[in-house]
DNA sequence: ATGTAC
């Protein structure tokens, strides 16, 4: 077992006790676990865990759940206008979308954020830190980009569960099957985040352009004979990675260099600092609707859902900056540039929520 | 995290 992180970097216990269980499941051979680190639902979140055996639970429901980076043209980007310009993504709209190019065949909720710590952001690139690699992706300061962070929705929770059903938290008796099925929730999960970025930019009246960065963070592969889980951690052998902030906060698309002992993976965002319950519950007493919908750094929250404002605040998660520099210091990472949030949408304003209407 | 489980 390897934690990556700094001394000074907290790592809550439930997650290192998570940790040392999946450490001693059969045929467990590595687990890395990451900056963000933090407790899951039966297994810890920010962990590459390799194994001789496939453990559908240690890649979770959302399967193919990630981040992309698309680039965005407007003219005036004014956080107040375009906040009001956004579609409902909690409803889908088919016309972004042909059905024939749908893996699954599962059209209900694709171009849907979903909730929990999903997301899609206007941002504004901030610090060039690699002026040589920025170039290379097309970025340079000032320059928009939509980040996207959304999953495979219901498709992969039903992949999980069929599982389940039968072998619960036991390996897969075929893993031929459960990894095509899991390959169609990676694919409709990117193909999901694109949908977005489509609806987003004919709302705001953008040009947008193909991501130039997109990563699954909940996933497993097949690696030197051996399957590597990947829980709320994403691809950093070689491949450039944005690590999320906060909805208030910048984020951070670093190029990785994550060797075999880090999982070849690198931390997918700041990491939860407290659970849901306690964000909800000291939140109440520290911050106020308004000061959660309008951040410090000058951007909107498109969150009409109170509970998910506090459970998603700044508050609730770890200092970016740490994790990021935990990265760099352990030479998983390099820094690529920042980006500062402009408007973060989380679900529509309104609530109740309109189902199926049009704006 | 989830057209969810208690």
């Amino acid at each position: 077992m390897s934690i990556f992180a700094s001394p000074t970097s907290w790592i809550e216990s439930g997650a290192l006790d998570q940790c040392r269980q999946v450490a001693a499941l059969p045929g467990m051979r590595h687990v890395a676990g990451m900056p963000d680190l933090h407790p899951g639902k039966g297994a810890p979140i920010g962990a590459a865990m390799t194994s001789s055996v496939l453990y559908p639970f240690l890649v979770g429901s959302d399967i193919g759940c990630g981040i992309a980076v698309f680039p965005f043209k407007l003219k005036r980007p004014v956080p107040e206008k375009l906040a009001t310009r956004f579609p409902d993504l909690d409803v889908p709209d088919r016309s972004f979308f042909d059905e024939a190019d749908v893996p699954a065949g599962c059209t209900d909720s694709l171009g849907t954020v979903g909730r929990g710590n999903h997301f899609v952001e206007l941002a504004r690139v901030g610090t060039v830190f690699d002026i040589d690699h920025a170039d290379r992706l097309g970025l340079a300061g000032g320059d928009l980009v939509l980040i996207v962070h959304s999953g495979s929705r219901g498709l992969g929770e039903r992949i999980l569960r069929a599982h389940t059903e039968v072998h619960g938290a036991g390996p897969a008796e075929d893993p031929a099957a459960y990894l095509a099925a899991h390959d169609d929730a990676v694919r409709w999960g990117s193909l999901n985040r694109r949908v977005m970025a489509a609806r987003v930019a004919d709302a705001l009246g953008a040009e947008h352009e193909p991501p130039i960065v997109d990563e699954c963070h909940n996933s497993v592969e097949v690696r030197d004979g051996l399957y590597l889980h990947r829980k709320g951690a994403a691809n950093g052998d070689g491949r450039d990675v944005l690590v999320a902030g906060t909805r208030g906060t910048p984020s951070f698309l670093v190029a990785g260099h994550a060797g075999a002992d880090a999982g070849y993976s690198v931390a997918h965002g700041a990491g939860r600092k407290m659970s849901r319950a306690d964000a909800l519950r000291r939140g109440k007493a520290k911050h106020t609707v308004e000061e959660l919908r309008r951040t410090p750094v000058g951007s909107l929250v498109v969150c009409g859902d109170r509970q998910l404002l506090f459970e998603e605040a700044p508050t609730a998660y770890k200092r970016i900056e740490q994790v990021i520099g935990d990265l760099v210091e352990h030479g998983l990472a390099t820094k690529v540039v920042s980006t500062v949030p402009l408007v973060t949408y989380k679900t529509a304003d309104v609530e109740p929520r309109r189902r199926g209407g049009r704006r």
